[in-house]
DNA sequence: CTGTTAGCGCTTTCAA
DNA sequence: TTGAAAGCGCTAACAG
């Protein structure tokens, strides 16, 4: 047993190695008699081509690499729906990598990929400064960041509007009335953590609500912690009314926390989420959240990408912003209690 | 500007390439000076090896492909968690692929990971007759079917106990008092399709309930299917008292019917559904559900994709069936209704 | 311990 | 239209 290569098929068919690459590129100038037997050696000997061997020659490999941090967060697979569909449109073939959150899973995979050769690169990075893109850079690999930025290096980015989002969050809910509301924000040095808050911090100014540090909690955009934040403002002598949750899994946390610990949500408390999720529907009252285009996001990315990969000449760097939308649902208004039915 | 290669090293260090490699590859056996000077000469060169490179001679890239149908349904990332955390372990990269239930797209990427000759490959196949998988077969690459066998084929094979976990969710309405219990399968030519109502047939069956046409319907496990087969279910003259729905999406489907067309849920019928899901806890009553172990089944496929990939030996058929869980929460009692009150 | 050398399977001039 | 031949960057005998 052995794979049969491209010279198998050539002595079968006759014809010169050259030859064979000639029909397997579809490079046209191919006797069509000749062309005809090739093509049948190759189903006979069910030949397939060594992609090794030709990235090998040919230098390039037709492949991206992208790399998420956490494939369990609803939120980056339809990210990446929406790469692949671009990257298959296209011929390039994705190659998915998950760090899990950790900036050393993150540093290795981009190793392995350069090591593979990747032609491109698309990125949410779990270390926003980004030093561990310095080999991808050196090499003069296309990268677009996606949903974060990368702070030291001069790299494609598509957001979409974080402060934007969050502003209208918590304006939302100060135009319910609220006047007491607690955020969990994310990670501080990751840029959906810091703009979310800074939309929150700056709908608060404009409208003369002071931030208070106690209503300012800090999670790591996992469930876990959203749950844990909650109940810790649950447990405030002075609660808040309103939360602004900053993503989709801290949302999550939060619901199950206010369910465990009887915190009324939409009677003792209103809620609002960054990024839908399927439980919103189904909660009593429904979830109002702030809702972005994940696909279009990932489409735009590898777009970005495509030029990069192609013209080799813009070396500008550029970013896009998407627009995120507020689904108003019913949970940022308080109603009047069971008790008082 | 032009990537370090092997040679650049040698010669700035003024030893041979070979002596460079067998310092890359940790072989030993190299004068520590010199490892030293090479070690220096790499970092200042930024020398990254070619693993394209060494493959082809090597013949073996320590990568494995794996595949699946749908990276939006919640259920696959947890399995390719369970994947990759193994794989990492021992020395091994993922290159994850999504068919998007493209029995097409599924043969494309199965041409393209041969091409790039990865060692091995997981599969949830969107084809389970199969015949996509030849090729792999053929070169002898060691193949794992995950969640849906591969018919044509010894292939080994990580399952849960669908018919199993069907089985005790169909049984579980009947203890309730239902009588009259619909399914939401999903497509028969799966294997999770067919056994899950293998395992519906029996238990009724076994209590003496029959089988009627009207409540079985047929979804293709995409949350759309299960929202109308739930409309119908409905529209019934006859309408059951109870549904099961044989995956998580036509759950979720399902209980936005329910909602929807205002059939109250835990008051009119009852509802199990196969995989647990985010919502199950949200919606009232809680949503009682079949749960899988999702990360052990990544766990277990790679380790016997593993052993394939190193012992060469064994070419005996294996299968793992993996037991379900049934988490009871409140949905398949029905409460008096509201009128009630 | 170290260097020389023969490929791995393919593409791509170049010459015919 | 075709074939011969020179590599792509690396590893693995083999010889020293």
């Amino acid at each position: 047993m052995h794979k049969p290569t491209i010279e198998d098929v050539a002595k079968l068919a006759k014809v010169s190695t050259a030859t064979v690459s000639r029909v397997i590129n579809k490079q046209g100038g191919v006797k069509s008699s000749k062309e005809q037997r090739i093509l049948e050696v190759i189903e006979e000997l069910a030949y397939i081509p060594n992609a090794v061997a030709r990235s090998m020659v040919r230098k390039i490999t037709n492949t991206i690499g992208v790399i998420i941090p956490d494939i369990n967060n609803p939120f980056f697979p339809l990210v990446v729906s929406g790469i692949e569909q671009q990257a298959r449109k296209k011929g390039y073939f994705t190659i998915l990598c998950n760090t899990n959150e950790s900036p050393e899973i993150e540093e290795e995979l981009i190793q392995i990929l350069l090591e593979r050769s990747v032609d491109g690169l698309i990125i949410t990075t779990a270390n926003e400064y980004g030093h561990q893109l310095q080999p991808v850079i050196d090499r003069r690999i296309p990268v677009v960041a996606v949903d974060r930025q990368i702070r030291n290096y001069e790299v494609d980015t598509v957001l979409v509007g974080n402060m934007d989002g969050a502003y209208q969050a918590t304006r939302h809910l100060i135009l319910q009335g609220h006047k007491k509301i607690a955020i969990i924000r994310g990670p501080q040095n990751t840029t959906p953590g810091y703009e979310r808050f800074v939309g929150y911090r700056r709908a608060l100014e404009d409208y003369n609500i002071p931030l208070l540090d106690e209503y300012v909690l800090e999670g790591d955009f996992k469930e876990e912690s959203g749950y844990l934040d909650t109940q810790k403002l649950h447990s405030l002598q002075d609660r808040p009314t309103a939360i602004f949750t900053a993503n989709n899994l801290m949302t999550l946390g939060c619901l199950k926390a206010l369910t465990k610990i009887g915190w009324v949500l939409g009677e003792e408390v209103s809620l609002i989420g960054f990024d839908d999720l399927d439980v919103a529907e189904f909660v009593n009252p429904q979830l109002t959240v702030v809702s972005r285009p994940m696909r279009q996001l990932g489409e735009a990315a590898f777009d970005l990408l495509y030029e990069k990969m192609t013209h080799q000449g813009e070396w500008t760097k550029r970013h896009y912003v998407l627009s995120p939308k507020i689904k108003i649902r019913q949970s940022c208004v308080l109603r009047p209690s069971k008790t008082m039915e």
